[in-house]
DNA sequence: TTAGGGTTAG
């Protein structure tokens, strides 16, 4: 005992270690001792796992359970290819230094290493894990899949992560948890969703975090009554205290166009932390609520909260929204303060608030003189955006020459198609002939606009041009319709009553969704601002879809609410909240 | 042992 009470700092504990080494002595005590401050080392948010290899390289007889604390510690650690090394030599049998031999993995090492797989996105390291999981025997174990899962998610193979799902034996909520999430991070939210209700439905009770994963799918596709659902549940188990549920659920109602909503779980949300806060004034930001926005962030900082990267985006984002670039500019500069280093995505906050104010001067000399990291395609996509927005026909042909867009990106079709906009803008037909040229001798497919909306309860999804959803002939029939209407009267009042008409007989039919038709919008006029916000939210073709709204708000007389990538819109009698710029 | 909240632009 007295020897337990000696060890208390790693220091002292290497010092008896060696001690016993030598004498050949071997104190059980000792070794207690040594394996908590080993676990100590390597699991505590402060340990230094240096000091954990240290312990685990001198152990005489180490089992695997210090293999695996360690390999656990380094999957977590900012350098998870440590864990992939020390893995490789449980494998291999490799005897380590003093003629040690190493244990061989067993079921609690292969969940450890799948996950440094997964924040590596090493899929081919992945696969042979696999594959070695199913030479070891091992491939019934419930841990190891679910970690499988979780691991080809990681690495953007949500279709081997269903495969190792589907073939589970037996699934628990953590395998349904993790494969709703790697829907949701795959971008296929509404794959998320439907797993979600399958799990309902197979009775098996979802807990926080299952709850959070579906909420983030809810918040992408705009599923507003599922969300609702959710939160529901979340009242129903009393889980709404929580502030990763609190978050996940002010971010979804933030996202559906219920800015009251996301206020209402804001206030209710115990023990708010940087995430909750961040949310909130995201949310307020995108609704163009900025002062309202920066208000909760002097409060959060008055609650010692502090803010952190991602927090200083949405304050910079309120900034550039409401048009303050004197604000934005004192705000990037105190992120100092809290010891943030501004990021590219910081800087192109600012950009975009000259470019959105016209001062297309100021954002090239913030780029070009004052920015201490190097510019992206974005940056410089922005600033030729505003040019082409605000006519700058010369300092968009002097950008070409100098920035050479395309070989900062060659793959990104972004920069083709806005390019090519430039030079039709310009009247350069050739150049903008070369352009599409250029994407298909590169082989680039245009990345179709796609959007999303729900309908009692389901979402479907379109993309532009296609024509895979059940009812897409019919859809297709009506749009067409419309269009002639629009096309031969100007706006035809009309239009809703065949809307109406699509209402009732086929759901479906509200989908009208976005092709880069004007007929587009139609559906919103009979629905309410929530639906509207949640089919445009992905619209492509903003500048038709604001002039129409603004006709369609002043023939109504009603207010609309849309949003576009950046902000809402509130469109009354015509005009719109946001003082049309466009 | 495994899963889990908030960011911009396009």
């Amino acid at each position: 005992m007295a020897l337990a009470m000696e060890i208390s700092t790693m220091a002292q504990a290497m010092q008896l270690h060696a001690r016993l080494l030598k004498s050949g002595q071997e104190d059980p005590t000792h070794f207690q001792n040594l394996s908590k401050l080993f676990t100590f080392s390597a699991l505590s948010p402060s340990g230094d796992l240096t000091h954990a290899r240290h312990i685990l390289t001198n152990l005489r007889t180490p089992n695997s359970y210090y293999y695996n604390t360690m390999i656990r510690a380094y999957s977590d650690s900012p350098d998870p290819a440590r864990s992939i090394t020390l893995f490789l030599s449980m494998h291999c049998r490799r005897e380590e230094q003093h003629g040690v031999v190493v244990p061989g993995p067993d079921k609690f090492t292969y969940p450890f290493v799948l996950k440094a797989c997964s924040k590596l996105r090493n899929t081919q390291m992945g696969k042979q894990i696999h594959g070695l999981i199913l030479k070891s025997g091992l491939i019934s174990d419930r841990y190891v899949n679910n970690a499988l899962i979780h691991m080809y998610a990681g690495c953007g193979d949500s279709g081997l992560a269903l495969k190792v799902f589907d073939e589970m034996s037996e699934r628990d909520v953590v395998s349904w948890t993790s494969m709703i999430d790697g829907f949701v991070d795959n971008n296929r939210p509404i794959e998320a969703i439907k797993l979600f209700e399958l799990m309902m439905e197979s009775g098996v009770d979802p807990n926080e975090a299952t709850l959070v994963s579906v909420l983030r799918g809810c918040a992408d596709t705009g599923a507003l009554s599922i969300g609702k659902k959710v939160h529901s549940f979340v009242k129903e188990k009393d889980l709404s205290m929580k502030a990763n549920v609190g978050t996940a659920l002010i971010d979804m109602y933030a996202k559906c166009g219920c800015i009251d909503d996301a206020r209402r779980v804001f206030d209710e949300t115990m023990d708010k932390d940087v995430y909750a806060w961040t949310a909130m004034i995201s949310g307020l930001a995108s609704h163009g609520l900025s002062e309202e926005a920066m208000e909760h962030f002097e409060l959060m900082k008055s609650c010692n909260v502090k803010p952190d990267e991602r927090t200083m985006t949405a304050v910079l984002s309120a900034c550039r929204n409401a048009g303050w670039i004197g604000k934005g500019l004192y705000h990037i500069r105190s992120m100092k303060k809290y010891k943030l280093r501004p990021t590219i995505q910081h800087y192109g906050c600012i950009v975009d608030t000259f470019v959105r104010a016209g001062q297309l001067d100021e954002a090239e000399q913030f780029i070009r003189k004052m920015m201490p990291i190097d510019p992206d395609v974005v940056l410089w996509r922005t600033l030729l955006w505003g040019c082409k927005v605000h006519g700058d026909v010369e300092r968009s042909k002097r950008l070409l020459k100098d920035v050479e867009l395309l070989k900062m990106d060659s793959r990104d079709c972004g920069s083709y198609i806005l390019l090519g906009n430039v030079y039709a803008a310009t009247g350069n037909w050739k150049e903008k002939a070369k352009m599409r040229e250029l994407m298909n001798q590169r082989e680039l497919v245009k990345t179709p606009g796609s959007s999303r909306i729900e309908i009692d309860g389901n979402v479907h999804e379109f993309t532009a041009g296609d024509s895979r959803h059940v009812e897409a002939e019919h859809i297709y029939a009506k749009l067409n319709e419309m269009e002639e209407n629009v096309r031969r009267e100007g706006y035809d009042p009309k239009v809703s009553e065949v809307l109406l008409e699509i209402d009732d007989d086929e759901k479906a039919s509200q989908l009208l969704h976005h092709s880069e038709k004007l007929a587009v919008s139609f559906g919103l006029i009979k629905t309410d601002p929530g639906t509207a916000i949640r089919i445009v939210k992905n619209l492509r073709s903003c500048e038709d879809c604001h002039s129409f709204m603004k006709l369609i708000s002043k023939l109504y007389q009603r207010e609309i609410i849309i949003r576009d990538r950046i902000r809402y819109h509130h469109f009354k009698d015509g005009e719109c909240s946001c003082g049309d710029r466009w």
